[in-house]
DNA sequence: TATGATAATGGACACCCTGTCCGGGATTTT
DNA sequence: AAAATCCCGGACAGGGTGTCCATTATCATA
């Protein structure tokens, strides 16, 4: 019986897969028809469509995968660390590492190279992940959860954006410095404390 | 004379811009085609191309009047105002209100709807806005400008759309004490008060 | 109001991309 | 080696894109 799945399959998805992370780092992901992706992985047309129903179901296919990459990831991270109970970012160190293995791919993601699936798809992995971390350690619902998670989401995003476009030198634990410096105690920290200036 | 600009070309461009705005409020900006536009504003295919090169172009030249726009409700909320120079997000409740009273203009733009060009647009022109702001206010490069800067305007976009999405009723104050509130203080204010048990 | 200037129209054009359908050829599995 | 499975290449209609042009409608002005 053939549980596993035909060499010569796999051997397109992968082609496939690879195409698309190639071009989208190339063109972005918008730009991109099926016709460069079949072209640049080398694969007929019918054989594109036999395995996806179009480039969206392709790029989704990929999310899968990271998903439960990432699920992993967070779960050994977790296992190394101690204060994860108390700690509102506690995905954040294990995931900029996990971007700094991976940069090549998280560039494709982030920046609108990866258009409005990937952002949103993102968003969903991201939003998951924060809200466990919130679920044992905010106490206080004055701000609206959803919302406090929302922002949490949008600042990591930022964070491993101006990463990757501005400072690629940094390392990971620096950038989640910064992150869960702002994310924590919001600017009041780097604003003037000599405003002894006595203003006019 | 004739500096103005022709009578119906004024009139095409107008109509044009109103398509665009009701086709992006009902099926996003990526997913419309010059063919959508031109049907809906009830023009014809070569008048279009004689005014702009593309759907992308169109869009763009909205911007432009949004500019200028936003420039005098900044100046004139600056006016009524006197703590603006002391505050980094001097910019913030001005541009709620602006919203509020724009929302269908601001809906089509915000949430994904307006694709990657309306993304980069919106952050471009608000990154000015609080990089002025923050000039005057911000006196601790522990973490570079630009990160803040990007850190505030995705704060910033975060709270409009939650706002839009899932809270439409609160008024612009009372998001913007909020988006205040985690800006400059974080998520510290938000846990546990009760963190006194003097963590071992 | 007459007239030259300018804009809008509709149709035609070649080009590219999309999905879908085959039959012949290649690879894998048994 | 045989059977099953997959891939290929070509063809297809349908739709969108930009560009052209000749014709018609509208405007600005003398």
């Amino acid at each position: 019986m053939s549980r596993e799945i035909d060499r010569r399959a796999a051997r397109t998805r992968k082609a496939l897969h690879q195409a698309l992370l190639t071009l989208m780092l190339r063109k972005g992901y918008e730009a991109l028809s099926v016709q460069d992706i079949i072209d640049e992985a080398d694969v007929g047309r019918s054989t594109f469509y036999a395995h996806y129903t179009g480039k969206e179901d392709l790029l989704r296919s990929g999310f899968q995968m990271l998903r439960e990459e990432l699920k992993e990831a967070q779960s050994t991270a977790r296992a190394g660390a101690k204060a994860s109970h108390d700690d509102p970012l506690g995905f954040s160190t294990a995931m900029f590492e996990h971007a700094a293995r991976y940069a090549d791919h998280y560039r494709t993601m982030i920046g609108g190279r990866g258009g409005a699936v990937t952002e949103n798809e993102i968003r969903l992995i991201l939003s998951e992940m924060v809200r466990q971390d919130l679920s044992s350690s905010l106490h206080d619902d004055t701000i609206p959860r959803d919302f406090v998670v929302q922002f949490i989401v949008s600042a990591f995003l930022t964070a491993l954006n101006w990463w990757f476009e501005r400072k690629p030198k940094l390392s990971p634990s620096q950038v989640d410095a910064m992150f869960r410096s702002l994310v924590l105690d919001g600017l009041s920290p780097l604003m003037g404390d000599e405003s002894r200036s006595s203003a006019d």
